[in-house]
DNA sequence: ATACAGCTTGACGTTAACGTAAGTAAGACG
DNA sequence: CGTCTTACTTACGTTAACGTCAAGCTGTAT
């Protein structure tokens, strides 16, 4: 409970996540947990990362593309240079996004037409059936 | 070229698909051609499975899934019962891609709201670089 | 002392939908 | 007959993001 740091549980029960998950992360330097002998403790920095990497998980980004933005990020002294290319990158996958996005309600609209379609067929053959009896 | 059947090779023409793609439908049953020898011989209701298969991966329906309602749809001899699972299922489907939709779109705002954050910063540290000369 | 809770490090397993490579057969062409 | 083309089977490889043991350490409450 000191005031700095977390243990694993803490953050899994603060962030909802699993042990197995920050352990992942850690083995692929997204977060640099400090260690007290044995144990894990996240710090401020840790924590933060861990808010970027799920908010980028949001939006779509694979973790090593989190990654890299997380690299950019961290050495980028303020040179904007660094901060530009993180733009592009996150420009491009709004992009992407929006694709999808457009993509998927092409597919909701086909799927509409087909479910009126079959609306119409289930009608039509209750109507048979009442017209058969 | 015969009239009723194709060869996978015109298969793979026709619908832009490889044949490995086609001999692996075969083998979870979602296609069923016939043999002359060795060679695969794909017949009209092949083609009109396939065709239902790729529109159902428009719909992101998984191959399992595909295969259960192709099998539905054979089956069900107009029995109405299976066209209403049928109906059912798709249905489930469709308020899934909605949702996934919706997501998507939450999304793609935050992350316009990020980029906008981005694009003031860059602005002020230009801002700064210029008054600094 | 003992049991238990919580942490650790491996390391293999999972899922979907094919890709890819190796080795072989069979028919067509020149 | 040799070679090309097309197709075949078998089977391991791929990718992402963890899940799921197994086995062992440590500290603490009983």
């Amino acid at each position: 409970m000191s005031e700095e740091t977390m243990t694993i549980r803490e953050m899994c029960d603060a962030y909802d996540v699993t042990p197995r998950t920050l352990r992942f992360y850690e083995s692929k330097e997204l977060l640099f947990p400090i260690r007290e002998g044995q144990k894990r403790l996240f710090t401020k920095r840790d924590r933060a990362r861990l808010k970027l990497i799920l908010r980028g998980k949001r939006f779509g980004f694979s973790l090593e593309e989190i990654r890299q933005l997380l690299d950019l990020y961290d050495m980028g002294d303020q040179q904007a240079t660094q901060l530009q290319r993180t733009y592009e990158v996150a420009q491009h996958r709004l992009k992407d996004m929006e694709e999808q996005r457009d993509e998927l309600n092409e597919a909701i609209d086909d799927l509409r037409e087909q479910l009126k379609w079959g609306e119409q067929f289930l009608a039509d053959l209750a109507n048979q059936k009442d017209a058969a009896q």
